[in-house]
DNA sequence: CTGGATCCAATACGATACTG
DNA sequence: CAGTATCGTATTGGATCCAG
């Protein structure tokens, strides 16, 4: 198999499995691959992703700022008025999330097929 | 920008969505990454990963295989025998998470000093 | 050894109401 | 508009015990 040996994400709770928890968590996958698109307000980027709670995106937003993968700019106006983007970090990270994302679109029938067979096969044997 | 269109996963919950949440999961990127290198036995497997409970690694690696990621190789031996691999359309997604994990890896420590800056900044505010 | 079953704690999440 | 605060629920996850 053409791998080297695989990163040591395996010890219980190193720093880089916390970060890889952070970017692959339920609304991080989606945020990031929404800026990756462009850069995107708070109600727009709810409204796009679909289905997250203002919580979880603030929520989600503020972990994504903290590890510097999202710019946060906030412009003093009134009504506010809030931009988030992608810093040159948050991109590599979006890039191989969005690419994740995408191979599933692409694989996402295979996916039920195999699930399919999985459950027809149990629900004979029972 | 060099992408084209987002996947539209972003579709409150599209079975791609669920796929990809399956993939992404907390243990699930673990095992896919774990079983790219090769073979594991169960018990293996979890000391390998390490921080795992029984319970979450027997529900991680079934979802796994009903998706089709994870074949379950169980011989019918006293004791009990089980080897779990990749199936083709496993070691795709395995490669793609083991991608994003070697990166969490390679960035960790920018990641890190991001947090350190985005806690001065706040922490000077107060 | 491989897991299923059960119980319990933590926390992820969503809905709503509220503020600048 | 862009959040924060609070609450209640749902889900996750771990520990333990048990069976084949």
């Amino acid at each position: 198999m053409g791998v080297s040996k695989p990163p040591n994400v395996n010890e219980p709770m190193c720093p880089s499995r916390l970060v890889l928890e952070h970017v692959t968590s339920r609304w991080g996958v989606l945020v990031l691959a929404a800026l990756l698109e462009r850069s995107y307000r708070f109600s727009e980027l709810r409204r796009t992703i679909g289905g997250v709670s203002e919580k979880m995106l603030a929520q989600t937003l503020q972990t994504l700022e903290r590890d510097g993968f999202v710019h946060r700019d906030a412009k003093p106006v009134i009504p506010p008025r809030v931009d988030y983007s992608l810093t040159a970090l948050g991109e590599e990270a979006a890039r191989q999330v969005w690419e994740l994302a995408r191979w599933t679109e692409r694989r996402v029938q295979a996916v039920e097929e195999a699930r399919v067979r999985y459950d027809t096969v149990r629900e004979a044997s029972q």
